[in-house]
DNA sequence: TATGAATGAGTGTTCATTCAT
DNA sequence: GATGAATGAACACTCATTCAT
């Protein structure tokens, strides 16, 4: 999936210099300092510029709007961080160890992007754009994540009974929202890996997989 | 609970008189369907008020701000209604009907309001008091949660190893991110029982309560 | 000089019942206390009922405008106590001691009054017609004591040369401005006493008075 | 004294390039006829943007408010003009010829700006910062031209018993508040020069100069 | 490319005043 | 007379965006 099918559409000028590639690259820091700093609603164009030690006029060389300085900011992130994922469940493996797995990768990558994963989440409520590709992405791992459940099923280590994707949202969902209220929203008190401890018994009780 | 200290402070004029009273809950619900038409950050105060049939400075009357006349519409709603609860999930009845019944309880609610919902989620991610009423609320119910699971422990029901607010917590997550992304994001195609049945499934799993 | 000729035209109905009455003199009291907390400007219409004690709409049974209500407040002054007066300039009196007088009795009315005596001197520069009674009244009192200036010239007691007008004008200034500096803005240090003695003094000296 | 100390802090942009030292200065002086024409009350920024040709938006860019445009415009007066002052009282000089031309220059000045000097008049009441700069002005020139009388003292020219800061004040008062009520508004028919002669013999006696 | 001044549409908010009850 | 809810004109101010230099 290229990015421009995913996020808004760009049409700022790309860089052809390399003194124009250091401006752009000297915004996108500023823009996710501010955005951080202040929230998307709150940030300022002109507080973007400023940050980034340019003129007010210089930011829409690079930038048509400040929604499409959000997602230049946001492809810093990649979208491989942004869903728990069960990679490589292969048949072999042990599934407790690759769920386990995948929760603490997701919970790690999570806190070291709190700030950016919690502005998301605030953009994604006010801008339809952005709304959509992230229920895109979340769809995508839904299913590739229900995919591995469907293989846990039909090699008879997890509940049969349980429809595949609406397990792989649930269970996604539970995990993601989990990192956000901890850190994100801070709340709580739980250690990292009391999360990935906790989310993981769930994770293998919720599938039926029994820990031989 | 008292509402003043769940809600953001509403400094506008309690009306005295039977007409005050009615021009004011024609605002509230004015302020719902603008709110739900266009969004909090789009809803402008005008509109309400036209919306209302009354004069613009009429709104200013009853509430102080946007933020004011949201909280008045959203303390409609109640707070029961906002989170899954076990309730009276007394020793002797069947926990999995318990938690079935919990599940059903608040999707049908959180889809009769659904609308609202995504507003709740929307000024939650923009509005700092909001937020964090939000989430003293999320709190309050996972607390609770929490505590049933606990009884479900000591009963030699539900698996001991689990933290019980941890857990509460999760579960809670799970369903209430599954309503959200169903309902007012309107993905997927589960109908309200395929959701109750699988969500379910999944609570009894996680919690290892065995199906006798 | 009647009053309705000399402030804005009061056009609010008159009291007739006892209870009117005692509306209106809560108002007038209310204003006052409203205007010296908070100036003219910020003092707000529904402010002044509020402290009355009656509802906002009342007050304009009493008084058309803030102005009007200002008027009612002023009134309570009486012009006389606005400008130094060389009283009962008797011809057989010590001009110094009539001097004195005139400047000791201003002073303390005008300290009594300061937050008022302030109030007119800043509505002055606001209302076009506050503006003009209060020259008039400034008139009025210049053209008296020019006329005790040329007495103590013709019985050969002040310096000749001095127009009696400008020198009544210039000399009336001085004392109201030094009352206004010293009680209103509280600038100095000066007691009541040390400002009689040297504006007296200044007086004396300025006519020409000889001190035998 | 620099003007930051002596006026209201101005937060607008300091124009850099010569277009906006000009849009700055043009707006400058579209306050000023704004003001003279409307009073600071009535003169809304739009009329100021729209009288020095430019943008509503644009007064932003030199002003943070109106206060901050009328300090602007009253900074071109300087401070020198708004006080009489007793200037090179050197002690071989003849003190009344110090006085009256002391008297002829403010008066002359105070004629040539009394639109502003009456707008001073009129915001000093209505802003407190102003009022409190207007204040320190005035003790500041209160302090320098008690220094001269008390130097006349010392020459044994003036009376010994007069306080010098006290009637230093009250004669400077009597200056000031004369200039007002003939320039400003426009009371009597007085022509300068009668004004000049009155007013100087007035503290020639006040002073107790003996004229030789 | 960079600059930064200029633009101007868009809306919240106040509060004196009115008037139905 | 008293009430207090309703009115609506009026204006300041922001800030994304443009564009001449």
């Amino acid at each position: 999936m290229s990015r421009s099918s995913a996020l808004p559409a760009h049409t700022g000028l790309a860089p052809t210099s390399a003194r124009g590639t250091r401006t752009r690259e000297a915004l996108i820091q500023a823009a996710r300092r501010v955005f951080e700093r202040d929230g998307f609603l709150d940030a300022r164009i002109t507080d973007i510029s400023a940050e980034a030690g340019v003129a007010a006029g210089s930011f829409y060389t690079y930038f048509t709007s400040k929604d499409d300085a959000f997602a230049a900011v946001i492809e810093q992130l990649g979208e491989e961080m942004l869903h728990p994922r069960l990679r490589e469940l292969a048949d072999r493996d042990d599934p407790v160890q690759v769920i386990e797995a995948a929760n603490r990768a997701y919970l790690v990558v999570y806190r070291r992007n709190a700030k950016l994963m919690g502005l998301m989440e605030q953009v994604s409520q006010i801008n339809e754009d952005f709304r959509r590709v992230r229920l895109g992405r979340t769809r995508g791992f839904g299913r590739r994540n229900a995919h591995a459940i469907a293989r846990l099923q039909a090699r008879g280590l997890a509940d049969p009974e349980l429809d595949p994707l609406l397990t792989a949202h649930a269970l996604g969902a539970m995990v993601s929202r989990m990192a956000y209220l901890r850190y994100v929203q801070r709340s709580g008190s739980a250690s990292g890996e009391e999360l990935v401890t906790t989310l993981t018994r769930l994770w293998v009780g919720a599938l039926g997989i029994s820990r031989s």
